[in-house]
DNA sequence: CTGGATCAGATTATACATTATCTGGAATAG
DNA sequence: CTATTCCAGATAATGTATAATCTGATCCAG
């Protein structure tokens, strides 16, 4: 087995600067994400230095990155609050890669090498053979899937974009499953998708992204509505 | 004359948290987009605190800003420099932004009251008034212009994502003039914009759009390309 | 309800410790 | 002798610690 840990396309990790501003970065997220800490909850500069054993410096840092990315909410001289990930943000996102994907897309399919294919087929290979039953394993996959595409991409400004939302997403469908209908498409349009490549068929091809992405957006929003309407049910 | 001031959308300055700096971020900015600051140029946390007169804190901060909106490049443990407002940085951006104005166009259409025709007619009148006379004042028009038809989507984020791409290239071709052609073409755009969107026509409005953003991109790189050429020869 | 006291916490200012990177030149291999 | 390697110092980023200010929010007396 070859390592499957999605990598961030070639320059350009969240890096904003600083080592523990990074990982601060990496371990609040996290903790908005994963729910141990509240929707708006208020995010006191001084309590989480003292939380992760650092100074009021990196916290002030990395809860800049946390809200370039949109998952904390700052207000002069009010502070820092958590942004909440609902569906509102959820879609907002995706429908902004529905926009973005599919133009990455056509680009490639003028651009794809013989070795692109191959590469694209071996990890696509490899997530049949996990077939959803790593769920980690699927996402980390299915993002390579997704790089290979836009990596090399002109456009380092849509490319990053693309991986910024592409992080949120993941981050956020960690909490849900795939549904065996969603798994059946997935795996469906990434099939057809390679064979678009093949043929350079560069319209259909984006068109089909743009279904993909919508459909993987659709989906998450459907989880987390019913995730939703099971906690006040 | 009334005011024309251009605002950023309700609720979403480039505000990262602090007043002092906010105002960093603005004149750091400044330095970099009208070539102060040479492209590349180092940017030393401690003597951008003494130049300006104020701590390192808030420096640090600004840089981070910049760093956001892509106008400074950190590397970790060698600190900030200059990023040259080139060609492709500037297409780059206009290119996102032919793939998501349309998308907020059409949606205006759809939501279009007539109120919101009265006031782009008033906009577009103010416009012809000035008839690009003040180079100033029709890159703040032109913005109010499209301001209000992106404003009030619910897309945030798209929203947010457009202005702050607008900003750049307002800022960036401040250091240019706009040809005869390409005034007459501005000029016939949002006319025809204005008649799409009395008749609800999104398709052919965000057509337009998608046109008129092209165009006003690639205007620039001409001019930046011109402007190369004569530094060069 | 209004103006002022009070408090929490953000923001700014300093000063310093630690660490990574860079630079010029000596030492060394070939 | 030339090119690479290595190393001490200089430079500046990053992190820590503390204090001074300033803002916004809350509470209370009038």
């Amino acid at each position: 087995m070859t390592d499957f840990k999605a990598q961030p396309p070639a320059g350009m990790e969240p890096t904003g600067a600083s080592t523990q501003g990074d990982s601060l970065y990496e371990l609040i997220r996290d903790d908005i994400i994963s729910g141990r800490l509240q929707a708006n909850e208020r995010l006191v500069v001084a309590d989480l230095a003292k939380r992760h054993n650092t100074s009021t410096n990196p916290v002030r840092e990395a809860l800049q990155l946390l809200r370039g990315e949109g998952f904390v909410v700052i207000s002069p001289n009010r502070g820092a609050r958590v942004r909440p990930i609902d569906q509102n943000f959820v879609r907002d996102i995706y429908e902004i890669g529905v926009l973005i994907e599919p133009a990455l897309t056509r680009w490639f399919v003028g651009m794809a090498t013989p070795e692109d294919i191959v590469q694209l087929e071996q990890v696509q290979a490899q997530i049949e053979e996990n077939n959803f039953a790593d769920a980690i394993r699927h996402s980390e996959l299915d993002t390579r899937f997704h790089t290979i595409m836009y990596e090399r991409h002109y456009n380092r400004h849509a490319a990053e974009l693309w991986w910024r939302h592409r992080e949120v997403l993941r981050a956020v469908s960690r909490r849900y499953n795939f549904t065996l209908a969603r798994r059946a498409q997935v795996m469906r349009e990434h099939r057809q998708l390679i064979q678009f490549i093949k043929e350079g068929e560069a319209e259909k091809a984006a068109l089909l992204v743009a279904q993909h992405v919508e459909g993987s957006g659709r989906h998450v929003l459907e989880q987390m509505r019913a995730a939703e309407a099971a906690r006040a049910g």
